[in-house]
DNA sequence: GTCCAGGAAGAAA
DNA sequence: TTTCTTCATGGA
């Protein structure tokens, strides 16, 4: 049986590798399996799910279906999900230049050349994973996420190993919040979970929903006004969802640790230093994040 | 035992 | 409008 391979192609500077790092970074994620130099993942795709394989291309990424349709809508499907993820196409120079010109940021571009925001594609997904996330440390959020996963994604088989997507809102919509609490989800993330998910399965809200708004204010707006989506949430979305570059989740624990960690604020209530600074990334302000979230870890 | 974690909502000041 | 308080649990 032939595989089928899509070459996404990259622009500027483009690491496989340190996108590979990222979505591994030892924690026990459901979503996509890690093997050596490859990224696998049950990709959801509106002509139906295709498991791959992503690789490093001399052009950017190859991604092998290994299982699933091959045909053309499928292949552009999956062009088009691997560029919304990962996003190789999306030239970093000019966010690069940005970082020479600060001091204590200026080694990033060549310790993590290549680094591209990871996206959540699935906008539910990203909302859930916000509000799974919120003040728990992230080994205890990955274990949650698991459990969501494992009792109401969808599953498949193959070559002896079970893949997931994640759940749609209309099976979490009508989940037993008893059911949830049992798996240690607490009270209030219970009701966040399943409200946000019959506002997802209503209709009333959705990736399209937010893309038809007119201004950015209004779709932040449109997600606050989400039970249980506050102002970091709604940034966190838009930044790993939507893409919207100019993002900024105010207040992360992580962020501001890395930012006092490179001297660039003197606590954690400098906002003046702050502002100053996502003035000079304009744009780039997600990508400022991604890269001090980067920061955090040492690579291995 | 202590402190904090990729927060949010509601109450109080 | 800004600042507590509560929620609730695991990891270091």
């Amino acid at each position: 049986m032939q595989s089928r391979s899509v070459i996404i192609p990259a622009a500027g500077p483009f690491s496989f590798e340190e996108c590979h790092w990222f979505l591994d970074r030892g924690y026990d994620e459901c979503l996509h399996t890690i093997l050596p130099g490859t990224v696998r993942k049950l990709i959801p795709l509106s002509t139906g799910p295709v498991l791959t394989d992503l690789r490093k291309h001399p052009a950017g990424i190859e991604a092998v279906i290994l299982e699933g349709k091959t045909d053309a809508a499928t292949e552009a499907a999956l062009h088009a999900y691997v560029a919304d993820w990962l996003a190789p196409q999306h030239d970093l120079q000019p966010f690069y230049d940005k970082l020479t010109k600060v001091k204590a940021l200026a080694y990033m571009p060549a310790a993590y050349s290549g680094l591209r925001l990871i996206g959540i594609p699935d906008l539910f997904e990203a909302l859930a994973w916000s509000i799974i996330g919120q003040q728990i440390n992230l080994t205890f959020a990955y274990r949650l996420k698991r459990r969501l996963v494992e009792r109401w994604g969808e599953k498949y088989m193959s070559g002896g190993n079970t893949y997931h997507l994640f759940p749609q809102p209309s099976a979490i919509a009508t989940a037993d919040p008893s059911e949830l609490r049992a798996m240690q989800f607490t009270g209030r993330k219970t009701e966040y979970l399943i409200g946000v998910a019959q506002q997802f399965a209503s209709g009333a809200v959705s990736k399209a929903t937010l893309l038809a708004l007119p201004t950015l204010e209004a779709r932040r707006k449109a997600l606050t006004d989400l039970r249980g989506i506050g102002i970091w949430s709604a940034n966190y979305a838009l930044m790993k969802s939507l893409r919207d570059e100019t993002c900024i989740p105010h207040g992360d624990a992580g962020l501001l640790n890395a930012l006092l960690a490179h001297g660039l604020i003197t606590d954690k209530s400098d906002n003046t230093s702050m502002e100053k600074l996502y003035r000079r990334f304009k744009g780039w302000e997600s990508y400022l994040v991604v890269y001090l979230w980067r920061s955090l870890a040492v690579k291995a």
